[in-house]
DNA sequence: ACACGATACATCGTGCACGATTTATTTTAT
DNA sequence: ATAAAATAAATCGTGCACGATGTATCGTGT
């Protein structure tokens, strides 16, 4: 009403900012690929699910839902949806019968294009493409800054982050002991 | 393999990690807003439908569908859920009998608690307090710069941005002129 | 006045995503 | 060796999210 802004109502400015950024960002990533995913017939999970296979070679729904760091009933259904496209293959692992070894399919096994398994942030690699590289360090700085402080909060209430926050621990040089 | 880096991997690193943290950050706020929301029994798109209808006291689909960047058919669901909770009511509008006038059901304008309407960034603002001012605005420097890059690239491949690129044009202190 | 295009909404089909539960198998503790 | 705990998948139910399609209603142009 005046404009004598408390403390607070900055933070809540810059929350609300990164909120709608976030969401944003989200949003153009996930449609930005599912535009070359659907030249290929596949959506974006579909194709993430098949980069890892084909990095793996052979890999387990749990695995998949690791690396993923999706559920593994959600990584089942995307599965369920390649198998029945021809894209993979299930096989029950010998050693231990509870495990699935899923693997690509023959025919796609072959002309697995190289790019379909890596296009993942092809999208992403031409927006930064468009800044300049100070301005890159700056938003990698930021993003650093924001995904460790998340990473705090969610220590510190305990927020169970089985097989969820162990994702980003690698990007910082420092992996000194958990 | 050896230590000489080409510039382009660099690049291809941010992207992977500005990927992982983007994706990682929408899981953190979708979760950590679920927590809050299911105590009240809905969802968080519910819960953002029902402040947004609460901020306007009465609204279309269509107004719902821009403010909150969703499509109609995704709003209408949401709408149709929260009639059947009671929650909302919907009466067509008089004026232009397309139109649908969605607004606070009698009983829930009663005890709206206030809070229910603007918890929406809630943890963020606890994940910013961790940080002090100047990294604060590291993390709003650099998600403006990316948030930009990539509404560059956007109009730059002519990507249909029918409400969906207009959203954080507010953000920036100069807004002249629509 | 009437046809035509635009608009607002609803509906349908598909896929993602998760939690909860179930089933089969393995591991362990006794 | 057998019962009990643990693990891996599959399955079910719910909700979000979108595009495509259908159905009224409104606005215009002629």
């Amino acid at each position: 009403m005046c404009d004598l802004i408390v403390k607070g109502d900055l933070i809540l400015k810059r929350a609300e900012f990164i909120g709608e950024s976030i969401d944003f960002l989200h949003k153009y990533t996930m449609k930005s690929l599912q535009k070359t995913a659907e030249e290929h017939g596949v959506t974006i999970p579909q194709i993430r699910v098949i980069g890892d296979v084909y990095a793996h070679k052979t890999v387990s729904i749990k695995q998949l839902s690791q690396n993923l760091k999706m559920t593994q009933s959600t990584v089942s259904d995307i599965v369920d949806r390649l198998i029945a496209k021809k894209l993979l293959v299930k096989t029950p692992n010998q050693k231990d019968k509870r495990l699935v070894d899923i693997s690509l399919s023959p025919r796609l096994a072959e002309d697995i294009d190289e790019s379909i398994a890596e296009l993942t942030n092809q999208s992403l690699v031409a927006v930064l493409d468009l800044l300049d590289p100070s301005e890159q360090e700056a938003v990698e700085k930021g993003m650093k800054l924001l995904v460790s402080a998340v990473k705090e909060k969610m220590l510190a209430e305990g927020m169970d982050n089985h097989n969820f926050i162990d994702i980003l621990y690698f990007s910082e040089k420092d992996k000194r002991g958990k």
